[in-house]
DNA sequence: GATTTATCTGAACAGGCGTTCAATTCAACC
DNA sequence: GGTTGAATTGAACGCCTGTTCAGATAAATC
């Protein structure tokens, strides 16, 4: 036996994509074998490899991808830096909250990255880091914002706000609106002067 | 071969945990094996399970003595509600980046445990957060504080303060006092009424 | 209808996995 | 000095791992 009924690459390909995606994230990069993977998306394990060049690759290909995107979708917008901050708060948020799978592998996994591939990960999530940080600065400049310490605001902030999702369900008590503004109240207050 | 010059139980009991807290700390549960494990103690495989009925075992008392130590160590003080979270705020920081890697696993690996496992750690870790959401409540109150929603304050702020642990190391720039000083006065700010 | 090409199977490779256990060794006790 | 018992080895168990590849199949092309 070979090629079923109805096999086709360009559809396979995504298949494999989103089966490692829904597996990683549930159940952890090293706990997923190729054969698991295979079998959700319905082929034998060696056919994966015309998909992607090994197990590693499929890893470090979503974790840059979401990185990527997370990029594309904010640069500080032209205003005031409350306003900037306000920005970000919500769509960090929002953005986090759409693809909580690509944030939990982009967060548990990076051990699981080979040295080199670490270094690019942590390359684009420094560069997130510091887009906060240069609104930080400037609401610092500017005397909207008291923070002792920029860096350490910019992580502690990060890392609230990325917290959403370890409690965050679709369906529960607060909606997302609710949600992003709660917390960019909580933001807003923990940099305010005084 | 078998015994060899020095052997002790009371001696290997000790380095299998430590050897285990490390190594899944460095590099995930799945991705360890027993003979890693045995191979840092410097015995063979077979040895460990005179100290471990398994290796879900040796995660799980990992987990489980964490949270029962980070519960003992801290109960609200007889004080007004923003003492309190003061204390819980510089207690949480200071115990956490006493143990990052009990931390780390207490927090990645919480997948890997068996459902029943599982359950009871979060049992532990939920009992924790109560602890502050009732300071929370108090100070709401009392109103002293202003949170729109305490459970999503409550979760905001432990991984805000949790988050220390993914930048913090020893000998950079800050201090641990520092650190802790700045931390809390974000968490009273974010509280804070107006 | 024949040929080409993308797609996939199924077996194989060499090695690692968690766990068990009879046999062995060494320290302590009588 | 002989006996006991805790501590450990090393081999074995059955199974799973990532990856490769010759061969088979079905769709697309001519």
């Amino acid at each position: 036996m070979a090629r079923t009924q109805g096999s086709h690459g360009d559809i396979t390909g995504p298949k494999v994509r989103e089966a490692a995606l829904r597996l990683f994230a549930q159940e952890g990069f090293a706990a997923v074998s190729m054969r698991r993977i295979a079998g959700e998306v319905g082929v034998q394990a060696g056919a994966l490899y015309l998909y992607t060049p090994d197990k590693q690759t499929l890893l470090f290909d979503l974790m840059r991808e979401h990185l990527e995107e997370l990029l594309a979708n904010w640069s500080a917008p032209d205003a005031p830096p409350l306003a900037q901050l306000e920005d970000f708060a919500r769509h960090h948020i929002r953005f986090h909250l759409a693809r909580p799978e690509l944030v939990f592998i982009a967060y548990m996994e990076l051990r699981n990255l080979e040295p080199e591939n670490f270094r690019v990960i942590e390359r684009l999530r420094r560069e997130y880091e510091d887009r906060l940080e240069a609104v930080l600065k400037a609401g610092q400049a500017a005397g909207e914002f008291e923070v002792p310490d920029t860096k350490l605001a910019t992580m502690a902030i990060i890392a609230m706000l990325t917290g959403v999702n370890t409690w965050y369900r679709e369906g529960g008590r607060l909606d997302r609106d609710a949600v992003e503004s709660i917390y960019w109240d909580m933001v807003r207050k923990a940099v305010a002067a005084g």
